[in-house]
DNA sequence: CGGATTTGGAGACATGGCGTCAAATTCCGG
DNA sequence: CCGGAATTTGACGCCATGTCTCCAAATCCG
Protein backbone atom coordinates (compact mmCIF):
# COMPACT_ATOMS: atom_id res chain seq x y z
CA UNK A 1 0.00 0.00 0.00
CA UNK A 2 3.04 2.13 -0.17
CA UNK A 3 3.44 2.75 -3.94
CA UNK A 4 2.60 5.93 -5.11
CA UNK A 5 0.42 4.54 -8.16
CA UNK A 6 -1.50 2.86 -5.20
CA UNK A 7 -1.80 6.08 -3.02
CA UNK A 8 -3.06 7.95 -5.41
CA UNK A 9 -5.42 5.55 -6.63
CA UNK A 10 -7.39 5.41 -3.67
CA UNK A 11 -7.12 9.02 -2.96
CA UNK A 12 -8.64 9.54 -6.62
CA UNK A 13 -11.04 7.04 -5.71
CA UNK A 14 -12.41 9.12 -2.30
CA UNK A 15 -12.16 12.26 -3.73
CA UNK A 16 -14.85 11.39 -6.55
CA UNK A 17 -16.85 9.96 -3.94
CA UNK A 18 -16.60 12.48 -1.47
CA UNK A 19 -17.07 15.10 -4.48
CA UNK A 20 -20.34 12.84 -5.30
CA UNK A 21 -21.44 13.03 -1.86
CA UNK A 22 -21.33 16.85 -1.53
CA UNK A 23 -22.71 17.12 -4.95
CA UNK A 24 -25.41 14.47 -4.88
CA UNK A 25 -26.64 16.43 -1.57
CA UNK A 26 -26.47 19.77 -3.10
CA UNK A 27 -28.19 19.40 -5.96
CA UNK A 28 -30.14 16.43 -6.08
CA UNK A 29 -29.01 12.99 -7.86
CA UNK A 30 -31.05 13.56 -11.00
CA UNK A 31 -29.64 17.32 -11.28
CA UNK A 32 -26.02 16.61 -11.09
CA UNK A 33 -24.04 15.18 -14.17
CA UNK A 34 -20.98 13.69 -14.02
CA UNK A 35 -19.76 17.03 -15.02
CA UNK A 36 -20.63 18.52 -11.72
CA UNK A 37 -18.84 15.51 -9.55
CA UNK A 38 -15.72 16.28 -11.84
CA UNK A 39 -15.71 19.79 -11.20
CA UNK A 40 -15.46 19.30 -7.53
CA UNK A 41 -12.66 17.81 -7.61
CA UNK A 42 -9.38 18.31 -9.31
CA UNK A 43 -9.11 15.53 -11.73
CA UNK A 44 -9.82 15.56 -15.42
CA UNK A 45 -12.99 14.53 -17.04
CA UNK A 46 -11.00 11.38 -18.75
CA UNK A 47 -10.01 10.04 -14.97
CA UNK A 48 -13.19 9.97 -13.61
CA UNK A 49 -14.03 6.94 -16.19
CA UNK A 50 -11.30 5.70 -14.89
CA UNK A 51 -12.46 4.63 -12.03
CA UNK A 52 -16.53 4.71 -12.24
CA UNK A 53 -18.84 4.40 -15.47
CA UNK A 54 -21.45 6.88 -14.61
CA UNK A 55 -22.96 8.90 -12.00
CA UNK A 56 -25.09 5.67 -11.28
CA UNK A 57 -22.09 3.32 -10.51
CA UNK A 58 -20.87 6.35 -7.97
CA UNK A 59 -24.45 6.53 -6.40
CA UNK A 60 -23.90 2.66 -5.57
CA UNK A 61 -20.57 2.75 -4.62
CA UNK A 62 -21.64 5.42 -1.96
CA UNK A 63 -24.88 3.07 -1.32
CA UNK A 64 -22.70 0.03 -0.67
CA UNK A 65 -20.40 1.77 1.66
CA UNK A 66 -23.21 2.49 3.82
CA UNK A 67 -24.61 -1.14 3.83
CA UNK A 68 -21.46 -1.95 4.84
CA UNK A 69 -21.73 -0.09 7.89
CA UNK A 70 -25.32 -1.42 8.74
CA UNK A 71 -25.38 -4.86 7.71
CA UNK A 72 -22.98 -6.31 10.79
CA UNK A 73 -25.00 -4.32 13.13
CA UNK A 74 -28.38 -5.73 11.82
CA UNK A 75 -26.74 -9.05 11.82
CA UNK A 76 -25.18 -9.24 14.87
CA UNK A 77 -28.34 -7.97 16.67
CA UNK A 78 -30.29 -11.09 15.04
CA UNK A 79 -27.67 -13.36 16.03
CA UNK A 80 -28.01 -12.45 19.43
CA UNK A 81 -32.17 -12.96 19.40
CA UNK A 82 -32.83 -15.65 21.66
CA UNK A 83 -36.71 -14.92 20.17
CA UNK A 84 -39.03 -13.92 17.83
CA UNK A 85 -39.42 -10.72 19.74
CA UNK A 86 -35.89 -9.77 19.94
CA UNK A 87 -35.11 -10.67 16.31
CA UNK A 88 -37.89 -8.55 15.58
CA UNK A 89 -37.07 -5.12 18.28
CA UNK A 90 -33.65 -5.49 17.49
CA UNK A 91 -33.86 -5.03 13.72
CA UNK A 92 -35.76 -2.18 13.43
CA UNK A 93 -34.17 -0.53 17.00
CA UNK A 94 -30.64 -1.26 14.65
CA UNK A 95 -32.14 0.14 11.62
CA UNK A 96 -33.87 3.13 12.81
CA UNK A 97 -31.04 4.66 15.10
CA UNK A 98 -28.48 4.27 11.95
CA UNK A 99 -31.10 5.81 9.81
CA UNK A 100 -31.46 8.68 12.32
CA UNK A 101 -27.81 8.97 12.69
CA UNK A 102 -26.74 9.08 8.88
CA UNK A 103 -29.26 11.27 7.92
CA UNK A 104 -26.68 13.05 5.57
CA UNK A 105 -26.55 10.01 3.71
CA UNK A 106 -30.54 9.66 3.59
CA UNK A 107 -30.81 13.22 2.92
CA UNK A 108 -29.08 12.30 -0.53
CA UNK A 109 -31.60 9.53 -1.51
CA UNK A 110 -34.69 11.78 -0.08
CA UNK A 111 -33.51 14.89 -1.53
CA UNK A 112 -33.33 12.94 -5.01
CA UNK A 113 -36.03 14.57 -7.52
CA UNK A 114 -36.34 11.81 -9.87
CA UNK A 115 -36.40 8.86 -7.75
CA UNK A 116 -38.05 7.74 -4.38
CA UNK A 117 -35.82 4.98 -3.32
CA UNK A 118 -32.77 4.12 -5.75
CA UNK A 119 -31.80 1.13 -6.60
CA UNK A 120 -31.07 -1.76 -4.04
CA UNK A 121 -29.15 -4.22 -6.28
CA UNK A 122 -25.64 -3.40 -5.21
CA UNK A 123 -23.67 -6.39 -3.87
CA UNK A 124 -23.68 -5.21 -0.27
CA UNK A 125 -27.28 -4.43 -0.32
CA UNK A 126 -28.52 -8.21 -1.66
CA UNK A 127 -26.02 -9.47 0.73
CA UNK A 128 -27.57 -7.86 3.30
CA UNK A 129 -31.54 -8.99 2.33
CA UNK A 130 -29.89 -12.28 1.81
CA UNK A 131 -28.45 -12.73 4.67
CA UNK A 132 -32.29 -11.27 6.39
CA UNK A 133 -33.71 -13.90 4.61
CA UNK A 134 -31.65 -16.78 5.87
CA UNK A 135 -31.97 -15.87 9.51
CA UNK A 136 -35.59 -16.02 8.68
CA UNK A 137 -35.03 -19.26 7.47
CA UNK A 138 -32.69 -20.33 9.97
CA UNK A 139 -35.18 -18.97 12.64
CA UNK A 140 -38.12 -21.25 11.23
CA UNK A 141 -36.25 -24.13 11.34
CA UNK A 142 -35.27 -23.74 15.15
CA UNK A 143 -38.49 -23.56 15.87
CA UNK A 144 -37.83 -19.42 17.08
CA UNK A 145 -40.43 -18.54 14.60
CA UNK A 146 -43.18 -19.99 13.31
CA UNK A 147 -43.45 -21.57 9.69
CA UNK A 148 -44.09 -18.74 8.05
CA UNK A 149 -43.24 -17.74 4.29
CA UNK A 150 -40.06 -16.68 4.34
CA UNK A 151 -40.21 -13.95 1.48
CA UNK A 152 -43.19 -12.37 2.36
CA UNK A 153 -42.14 -12.09 5.93
CA UNK A 154 -38.86 -10.36 4.36
CA UNK A 155 -41.01 -8.72 2.43
CA UNK A 156 -43.24 -7.00 5.04
CA UNK A 157 -40.35 -6.07 7.50
CA UNK A 158 -38.38 -4.25 4.92
CA UNK A 159 -41.38 -2.33 3.84
CA UNK A 160 -42.28 -1.57 7.07
CA UNK A 161 -39.16 -0.55 8.13
CA UNK A 162 -38.41 1.70 5.22
CA UNK A 163 -41.82 3.60 5.22
CA UNK A 164 -41.92 3.95 8.34
CA UNK A 165 -38.62 5.32 8.78
CA UNK A 166 -39.38 7.37 6.54
CA UNK A 167 -42.18 9.05 7.63
CA UNK A 168 -40.22 8.77 11.33
CA UNK A 169 -37.27 10.92 9.72
CA UNK A 170 -39.91 13.59 9.45
CA UNK A 171 -40.65 14.54 12.82
CA UNK A 172 -39.36 16.54 15.14
CA UNK A 173 -38.03 15.33 17.28
CA UNK A 174 -36.80 11.88 15.84
CA UNK A 175 -37.39 9.44 18.06
CA UNK A 176 -36.05 5.96 16.83
CA UNK A 177 -37.44 4.29 20.27
CA UNK A 178 -40.69 4.69 19.71
CA UNK A 179 -40.65 3.98 15.81
CA UNK A 180 -39.24 0.65 16.83
CA UNK A 181 -41.65 -0.11 19.10
CA UNK A 182 -44.55 0.47 16.89
CA UNK A 183 -43.10 -1.34 14.16
CA UNK A 184 -42.32 -4.63 16.85
CA UNK A 185 -45.81 -4.36 18.46
CA UNK A 186 -47.18 -5.20 14.57
CA UNK A 187 -44.93 -7.69 14.21
CA UNK A 188 -45.65 -8.96 17.45
CA UNK A 189 -48.99 -8.80 18.35
CA UNK A 190 -50.73 -7.42 15.12
CA UNK A 191 -52.50 -4.12 14.78
CA UNK A 192 -54.42 -4.40 18.04
CA UNK A 193 -51.29 -4.53 20.08
CA UNK A 194 -50.02 -1.51 18.81
CA UNK A 195 -49.45 0.97 21.35
CA UNK A 196 -52.41 3.00 21.83
CA UNK A 197 -52.01 6.69 21.81
CA UNK A 198 -53.79 7.45 25.21
CA UNK A 199 -56.07 4.75 26.66
CA UNK A 200 -55.47 1.43 26.59
CA UNK A 201 -57.22 -0.50 23.42
CA UNK A 202 -60.34 -1.10 25.54
CA UNK A 203 -62.57 -2.02 22.82
CA UNK A 204 -61.26 -4.49 20.15
CA UNK A 205 -63.74 -4.36 16.87
CA UNK B 1 -65.68 19.48 -28.09
CA UNK B 2 -65.50 19.27 -31.55
CA UNK B 3 -63.40 21.29 -33.15
CA UNK B 4 -60.53 20.48 -35.06
CA UNK B 5 -57.86 22.29 -32.79
CA UNK B 6 -59.58 20.70 -28.90
CA UNK B 7 -59.41 16.96 -31.23
CA UNK B 8 -55.86 17.51 -32.48
CA UNK B 9 -55.09 18.89 -28.77
CA UNK B 10 -55.96 15.65 -27.45
CA UNK B 11 -54.79 13.61 -29.66
CA UNK B 12 -51.24 14.49 -29.44
CA UNK B 13 -51.26 14.36 -25.84
CA UNK B 14 -52.44 10.62 -26.41
CA UNK B 15 -50.25 9.89 -28.61
CA UNK B 16 -46.97 10.93 -26.52
CA UNK B 17 -48.45 9.18 -23.61
CA UNK B 18 -48.72 6.19 -25.76
CA UNK B 19 -45.32 6.73 -27.10
CA UNK B 20 -43.65 6.89 -23.55
CA UNK B 21 -45.73 3.92 -22.20
CA UNK B 22 -43.70 1.96 -25.12
CA UNK B 23 -40.44 3.14 -24.64
CA UNK B 24 -40.41 3.35 -21.27
CA UNK B 25 -41.69 -0.38 -21.30
CA UNK B 26 -39.03 -1.01 -23.85
CA UNK B 27 -35.78 1.15 -22.80
CA UNK B 28 -36.30 1.45 -19.14
CA UNK B 29 -37.46 5.02 -17.57
CA UNK B 30 -33.90 6.04 -16.96
CA UNK B 31 -32.39 5.16 -20.98
CA UNK B 32 -34.73 6.99 -22.47
CA UNK B 33 -34.59 10.18 -23.67
CA UNK B 34 -37.30 12.49 -24.46
CA UNK B 35 -36.15 12.32 -28.18
CA UNK B 36 -36.41 8.61 -28.38
CA UNK B 37 -40.35 9.68 -27.27
CA UNK B 38 -40.72 12.02 -29.77
CA UNK B 39 -39.31 9.72 -32.42
CA UNK B 40 -42.35 7.46 -31.49
CA UNK B 41 -44.62 9.86 -32.03
CA UNK B 42 -44.96 11.62 -35.85
CA UNK B 43 -44.38 14.70 -34.02
CA UNK B 44 -41.58 17.68 -34.24
CA UNK B 45 -39.70 18.27 -31.05
CA UNK B 46 -41.07 21.38 -30.59
CA UNK B 47 -44.34 20.16 -30.21
CA UNK B 48 -43.71 17.72 -27.40
CA UNK B 49 -42.81 20.46 -25.15
CA UNK B 50 -46.26 22.18 -25.89
CA UNK B 51 -47.84 18.99 -23.90
CA UNK B 52 -44.81 18.17 -21.53
CA UNK B 53 -41.86 19.88 -19.73
CA UNK B 54 -39.72 16.90 -19.46
CA UNK B 55 -40.00 12.92 -19.93
CA UNK B 56 -40.32 13.13 -15.56
CA UNK B 57 -43.53 15.08 -16.47
CA UNK B 58 -44.58 12.34 -19.27
CA UNK B 59 -44.20 9.66 -16.53
CA UNK B 60 -45.82 11.77 -13.54
CA UNK B 61 -48.83 11.88 -15.67
CA UNK B 62 -48.94 8.02 -16.97
CA UNK B 63 -48.62 7.19 -13.04
CA UNK B 64 -51.23 10.04 -12.47
CA UNK B 65 -53.59 8.02 -14.85
CA UNK B 66 -52.96 5.02 -12.74
CA UNK B 67 -53.43 5.95 -9.60
CA UNK B 68 -57.12 7.57 -11.25
CA UNK B 69 -57.98 3.74 -12.17
CA UNK B 70 -56.84 2.43 -8.13
CA UNK B 71 -58.16 5.08 -6.03
CA UNK B 72 -61.91 5.00 -6.39
CA UNK B 73 -61.98 1.15 -5.99
CA UNK B 74 -59.71 1.72 -2.71
CA UNK B 75 -61.74 4.35 -1.20
CA UNK B 76 -64.84 2.34 -2.42
CA UNK B 77 -63.69 -0.60 -0.53
CA UNK B 78 -62.46 1.51 3.06
CA UNK B 79 -65.82 2.60 2.99
CA UNK B 80 -67.91 -0.49 2.66
CA UNK B 81 -65.97 -2.12 5.61
CA UNK B 82 -67.54 -2.49 8.46
CA UNK B 83 -64.78 -3.78 10.87
CA UNK B 84 -61.00 -3.46 10.72
CA UNK B 85 -60.74 -6.83 8.94
CA UNK B 86 -62.79 -5.59 5.80
CA UNK B 87 -60.73 -2.28 6.10
CA UNK B 88 -57.58 -4.34 5.95
CA UNK B 89 -58.24 -6.86 3.74
CA UNK B 90 -60.36 -5.36 1.38
CA UNK B 91 -57.71 -2.96 0.57
CA UNK B 92 -55.02 -5.67 0.48
CA UNK B 93 -57.40 -7.36 -1.79
CA UNK B 94 -58.55 -4.41 -4.06
CA UNK B 95 -54.55 -3.49 -4.63
CA UNK B 96 -53.14 -6.38 -5.17
CA UNK B 97 -55.73 -7.30 -7.44
CA UNK B 98 -54.71 -4.13 -9.51
CA UNK B 99 -51.70 -4.78 -9.77
CA UNK B 100 -51.92 -8.19 -10.72
CA UNK B 101 -54.20 -6.93 -13.66
CA UNK B 102 -52.28 -4.08 -14.94
CA UNK B 103 -49.02 -5.26 -15.07
CA UNK B 104 -47.97 -3.39 -18.09
CA UNK B 105 -48.25 -0.73 -16.60
CA UNK B 106 -46.14 -2.32 -12.90
CA UNK B 107 -43.80 -3.33 -15.76
CA UNK B 108 -43.03 0.19 -16.55
CA UNK B 109 -42.00 0.62 -13.15
CA UNK B 110 -40.27 -2.69 -12.27
CA UNK B 111 -38.57 -2.04 -15.67
CA UNK B 112 -36.58 0.80 -14.62
CA UNK B 113 -33.45 0.52 -14.53
CA UNK B 114 -32.18 3.57 -12.60
CA UNK B 115 -34.90 3.36 -10.14
CA UNK B 116 -36.66 0.76 -7.70
CA UNK B 117 -39.55 3.15 -6.55
CA UNK B 118 -40.48 6.19 -8.79
CA UNK B 119 -41.75 9.63 -7.80
CA UNK B 120 -45.43 9.38 -5.84
CA UNK B 121 -45.72 13.00 -5.39
CA UNK B 122 -48.36 13.42 -8.45
CA UNK B 123 -51.78 14.83 -7.15
CA UNK B 124 -53.72 11.86 -8.09
CA UNK B 125 -50.82 9.19 -5.56
CA UNK B 126 -50.89 12.11 -3.23
CA UNK B 127 -54.82 12.75 -3.01
CA UNK B 128 -54.93 8.90 -2.38
CA UNK B 129 -52.38 8.69 0.62
CA UNK B 130 -54.39 12.06 1.87
CA UNK B 131 -57.79 9.87 1.60
CA UNK B 132 -56.04 6.57 3.22
CA UNK B 133 -54.78 8.64 6.13
CA UNK B 134 -58.31 10.05 6.33
CA UNK B 135 -60.52 6.98 6.66
CA UNK B 136 -57.66 6.20 9.02
CA UNK B 137 -58.28 9.01 11.28
CA UNK B 138 -62.33 8.61 10.55
CA UNK B 139 -62.04 4.61 11.51
CA UNK B 140 -60.14 5.73 14.72
CA UNK B 141 -62.79 8.46 15.96
CA UNK B 142 -65.50 5.70 15.17
CA UNK B 143 -63.75 3.35 17.67
CA UNK B 144 -63.32 1.15 14.75
CA UNK B 145 -60.04 1.37 14.98
CA UNK B 146 -57.52 1.64 18.36
CA UNK B 147 -56.15 4.64 18.90
CA UNK B 148 -52.73 3.89 16.82
CA UNK B 149 -50.40 6.28 15.58
CA UNK B 150 -52.13 6.89 11.98
CA UNK B 151 -49.21 7.89 9.93
CA UNK B 152 -47.31 5.17 11.29
CA UNK B 153 -49.92 2.72 10.36
CA UNK B 154 -50.52 4.13 7.26
CA UNK B 155 -46.31 3.84 5.96
CA UNK B 156 -47.13 0.41 7.44
CA UNK B 157 -49.85 -0.34 5.38
CA UNK B 158 -48.34 0.81 2.36
CA UNK B 159 -44.62 -0.45 2.96
CA UNK B 160 -46.32 -3.88 3.27
CA UNK B 161 -48.40 -2.80 0.36
CA UNK B 162 -45.54 -2.84 -2.24
CA UNK B 163 -42.68 -4.52 -1.04
CA UNK B 164 -45.05 -7.73 -0.56
CA UNK B 165 -47.16 -6.84 -3.85
CA UNK B 166 -43.71 -6.74 -5.29
CA UNK B 167 -42.89 -10.26 -4.35
CA UNK B 168 -46.25 -11.32 -5.00
CA UNK B 169 -45.35 -10.48 -9.13
CA UNK B 170 -42.87 -12.17 -9.18
CA UNK B 171 -44.01 -15.56 -8.25
CA UNK B 172 -45.83 -17.86 -10.53
CA UNK B 173 -48.23 -18.04 -10.48
CA UNK B 174 -49.48 -15.16 -9.08
CA UNK B 175 -51.88 -15.61 -6.08
CA UNK B 176 -53.19 -12.51 -5.04
CA UNK B 177 -55.37 -13.76 -2.41
CA UNK B 178 -53.03 -15.77 -1.00
CA UNK B 179 -50.64 -12.31 -0.40
CA UNK B 180 -53.27 -10.33 0.50
CA UNK B 181 -54.73 -12.94 3.63
CA UNK B 182 -50.76 -12.67 4.54
CA UNK B 183 -50.62 -8.78 5.04
CA UNK B 184 -54.32 -9.11 6.35
CA UNK B 185 -52.88 -11.62 8.99
CA UNK B 186 -50.02 -9.86 9.74
CA UNK B 187 -51.48 -6.84 10.23
CA UNK B 188 -55.21 -8.25 12.45
CA UNK B 189 -53.16 -10.72 14.26
CA UNK B 190 -49.39 -9.86 14.06
CA UNK B 191 -46.34 -11.86 13.78
CA UNK B 192 -48.02 -15.34 15.46
CA UNK B 193 -51.17 -14.64 13.25
CA UNK B 194 -49.64 -15.19 9.75
CA UNK B 195 -51.14 -18.16 8.02
CA UNK B 196 -48.80 -20.92 8.34
CA UNK B 197 -47.01 -22.92 5.75
CA UNK B 198 -47.78 -26.65 6.62
CA UNK B 199 -49.24 -27.78 9.75
CA UNK B 200 -51.52 -25.40 12.36
CA UNK B 201 -49.23 -22.99 14.35
CA UNK B 202 -49.42 -25.35 17.19
CA UNK B 203 -46.43 -23.88 19.32
CA UNK B 204 -46.27 -19.79 19.46
CA UNK B 205 -42.91 -19.51 21.01
C1' DC C 1 21.64 4.25 -11.12
C1' DG C 2 19.69 4.85 -15.70
C1' DG C 3 17.21 3.36 -19.53
C1' DA C 4 12.98 0.62 -20.93
C1' DT C 5 8.29 -0.26 -20.02
C1' DT C 6 3.94 0.30 -18.09
C1' DT C 7 0.50 2.90 -15.95
C1' DG C 8 -2.92 6.18 -15.75
C1' DG C 9 -4.13 11.28 -15.94
C1' DA C 10 -5.14 15.10 -19.14
C1' DG C 11 -8.07 17.30 -22.05
C1' DA C 12 -9.61 17.77 -26.91
C1' DC C 13 -13.11 15.84 -29.72
C1' DA C 14 -17.11 13.72 -32.04
C1' DT C 15 -21.72 12.64 -30.88
C1' DG C 16 -26.16 13.41 -29.58
C1' DG C 17 -29.75 15.21 -26.47
C1' DC C 18 -31.72 19.42 -24.75
C1' DG C 19 -34.93 23.36 -24.88
C1' DT C 20 -35.90 27.48 -27.82
C1' DC C 21 -37.53 30.40 -31.33
C1' DA C 22 -38.67 32.48 -35.66
C1' DA C 23 -41.05 31.09 -39.56
C1' DA C 24 -44.64 28.40 -41.59
C1' DT C 25 -48.97 26.34 -41.26
C1' DT C 26 -53.55 25.54 -39.64
C1' DC C 27 -57.78 26.84 -37.76
C1' DC C 28 -61.48 29.94 -36.58
C1' DG C 29 -64.45 34.01 -36.58
C1' DG C 30 -66.09 37.71 -39.21
C1' DC D 1 -62.27 34.75 -48.41
C1' DC D 2 -59.47 37.23 -45.33
C1' DG D 3 -57.03 38.57 -41.07
C1' DG D 4 -55.39 37.23 -36.82
C1' DA D 5 -54.56 33.94 -33.38
C1' DA D 6 -53.00 29.51 -32.14
C1' DT D 7 -50.11 25.73 -32.92
C1' DT D 8 -46.59 23.03 -35.23
C1' DT D 9 -42.27 22.75 -37.34
C1' DG D 10 -37.39 21.83 -37.44
C1' DA D 11 -33.04 24.06 -37.39
C1' DC D 12 -29.98 26.05 -33.98
C1' DG D 13 -26.85 27.01 -30.13
C1' DC D 14 -25.49 24.95 -26.01
C1' DC D 15 -23.82 21.53 -23.14
C1' DA D 16 -23.00 16.82 -21.20
C1' DT D 17 -21.27 12.51 -22.53
C1' DG D 18 -17.82 9.01 -23.13
C1' DT D 19 -13.70 8.01 -25.85
C1' DC D 20 -9.16 8.34 -27.45
C1' DT D 21 -4.64 9.70 -27.92
C1' DC D 22 -0.71 11.76 -26.02
C1' DC D 23 2.48 12.31 -22.50
C1' DA D 24 4.53 12.50 -17.92
C1' DA D 25 5.50 10.05 -14.08
C1' DA D 26 6.12 5.74 -11.69
C1' DT D 27 7.90 1.19 -11.68
C1' DC D 28 10.86 -2.36 -13.19
C1' DC D 29 15.16 -4.40 -14.44
C1' DG D 30 19.89 -4.99 -15.78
Amino acid sequence: MTGKRERTKTANREAILAAAREVFTKLGYGATTVRDIIRATDLASGTFYNYFKSKEEVFQAIQDENALRVRPRLRAERIRARSVEEFISGSFRTFFDYIATDRQTFAVIRRNADTMRVRMDTPEIIAGFDELRADIVKAIAEGIFPLVDADYLMAALVGVAFEVGEHMLSRDPVDTAAAANFATALFMGGFRALPTLARPAASAA
